[in-house]
DNA sequence: TCTGGGGTCCTAGGACCC
DNA sequence: TCTGGGGTCCTAGGACCC
């Protein structure tokens, strides 16, 4: 039996918590570059404003409904997650954190009512914290989803579901019937699994609830589209397919991409974001402490601009797996300045680290004479960052702000942060 | 003027093997 | 008229998640 915690509206309670002012308000927190609405209050989807909508789109909300946009601030936000973590936690013996706002506790073993303990924990979690949460609880992950939607849906919409599954949903113990309402009343579009194409065919053949989709023929699905939904639809019959990934295995990729906060032209300032973006994708590399065998670099114009369009990528295969900054920085560029075209107003680039591999396995080549001193300067070069903030000690070429101005990050709104950094903490006067 | 970032898994089809 | 059967590996692309 499962679980599924997941914060109301994550990024915008995070900032509630320090701003109470906020309460009661529309507020919306911003993509990178404060480009459009990645989390909304209720207030603001209420207003109408759709997951992703642009900011220039909905700004006018600002005078006319007193709408409050935040830059994200993702420092604040990890931080966060990790206390909202730690409190859910004590629902059960183990913890899956699958996103920065939801978690997966397994409950096997646990007695007594699970309905009132998670009550509990959800008041512990909103007291400690200030963030409120939805908490479902199933026999399969996808039922414990679909729970966590039902006790979010039935908080925020008074009428949608029974008032009793709000805040808290256990679809472990109903019985059947009532099971069965509950799935009728959930659109197909809501289970865990099920996206705008998959919904958009299922509809064409009259599946339109969770409930008609749980009632499928297994060998249909499976054939019709794929063993993916075959395993949702299990699922929803109350049979375990997904696995629990109690210790999170180490990334297969890892990326840092950033759109620019204006287009960039010239190859010396995209040689800046590029340098930036592969010893941060490094950094992310050594945490896990993998190594990488092939770096793929890539930029972009913007395709909602009317000029010319381009896009261009390469992978450079380095000559053997390495998680040496100065290494990848060095196969980014190479593959950078092979795609570049002059003449194009560029909005985007990234790199990415791929074929990635337990640092432990090293092939030492034949005329090294076995000293790589490579490894004690990267974790030097991390101690640094991590004590005195990223970027205190960077490769010459990731530039020296000079360009930073154009292709670095626009944030107009971004709120302190509070609980990551001495200088904006919350001081307190009698 | 202005449109995010970071992942995973699965499948189909082609190249190639005996 | 009629041209086998069975397998692996790789890649690109599509779907999904938050």
């Amino acid at each position: 039996m499962y679980a599924l915690v997941d914060g109301n509206n994550f990024y915008v309670s995070c900032e509630r918590t320090f701003r109470p002012s906020l309460n009661g308000r529309p507020v919306v927190v911003l993509s990178n570059n404060d480009g459009c609405a990645i989390a909304r209050s209720n207030e603001a989807k209420d207003l109408g404003i759709k997951m992703g909508a642009p900011w220039f789109q909905i700004r006018h909300l600002e005078d006319s409904h007193g709408l409050v946009a935040l830059s994200a601030n993702f420092a604040l936000y990890g931080d966060m997650s990790d206390r909202v973590m730690s409190i859910a936690a004590g629902l059960g013996p183990g913890q899956e954190v699958y996103s920065i706002d939801e978690c997966f506790v397994d409950l096997d073993g646990v007695q007594g009512d699970m309905k009132l303990r998670s009550k509990r924990i959800r008041q512990r979690i909103l007291k400690w914290t200030g963030i409120p949460c939805g908490i479902g609880i199933g026999p399969t992950k996808t039922l414990a989803k679909l729970a966590n939607h039902i006790a979010k849906t039935a908080e925020r919409k008074p009428g949608s579901y029974p008032a009793e599954m709000a805040q808290v949903c256990d679809l472990s113990t109903m019985p059947e019937p009532q099971l069965n309402a509950m799935m009728a009343a959930t659109p197909v579009t809501e289970v865990w699994g099920v996206g705008r194409k998959i919904s958009a065919q299922l509809g064409a053949v009259g599946i339109h609830t969770a409930l008609d989709l749980a009632r499928m023929d297994t060998a249909t699905v499976r054939h019709r589209w794929s063993v993916v939904l075959e395993r949702t639809v299990r699922e929803l019959q109350g049979v375990s397919c997904i696995g629990f990934d109690d210790v999170p295995s180490a990334k297969q990729q890892i990326a840092c991409t950033r759109s620019f906060g204006h287009a960039v032209t010239q190859l010396s300032g995209l040689m800046e974001a590029v340098s930036t973006f592969a010893s941060r994708a490094a950094e992310k590399l050594r945490r896990q402490h993998s190594h990488a065998a092939e770096v793929l670099c890539f930029i972009r114009t913007s395709p909602f601009r009317p000029d010319a369009q381009y896009s261009g990528s390469m992978v450079v295969p380095l000559r053997r797996p390495s998680a040496d900054t100065a290494v990848i920085v060095q196969a980014a560029l190479n593959g950078l300045k092979a795609i570049f075209r002059p003449g194009f107003k560029y909005a985007k680039a990234g790199v990415m680290l791929l074929e990635l591999q337990p640092d432990r396995l090293v092939q030492q080549e034949l005329d090294s004479d076995g000293t790589d001193r490579s490894p004690l300067m990267m974790s030097t070069l991390d101690a640094i960052n991590q004590r005195y903030g990223r970027g205190t000690v960077a490769l010459a070429c990731a530039g020296v702000g000079r360009n930073q101005s154009t292709w670095g990050m626009k944030q107009e709104r971004r709120t302190p942060q509070y609980t990551t950094c001495w200088e904006d903490m919350v001081v307190v006067r009698a």
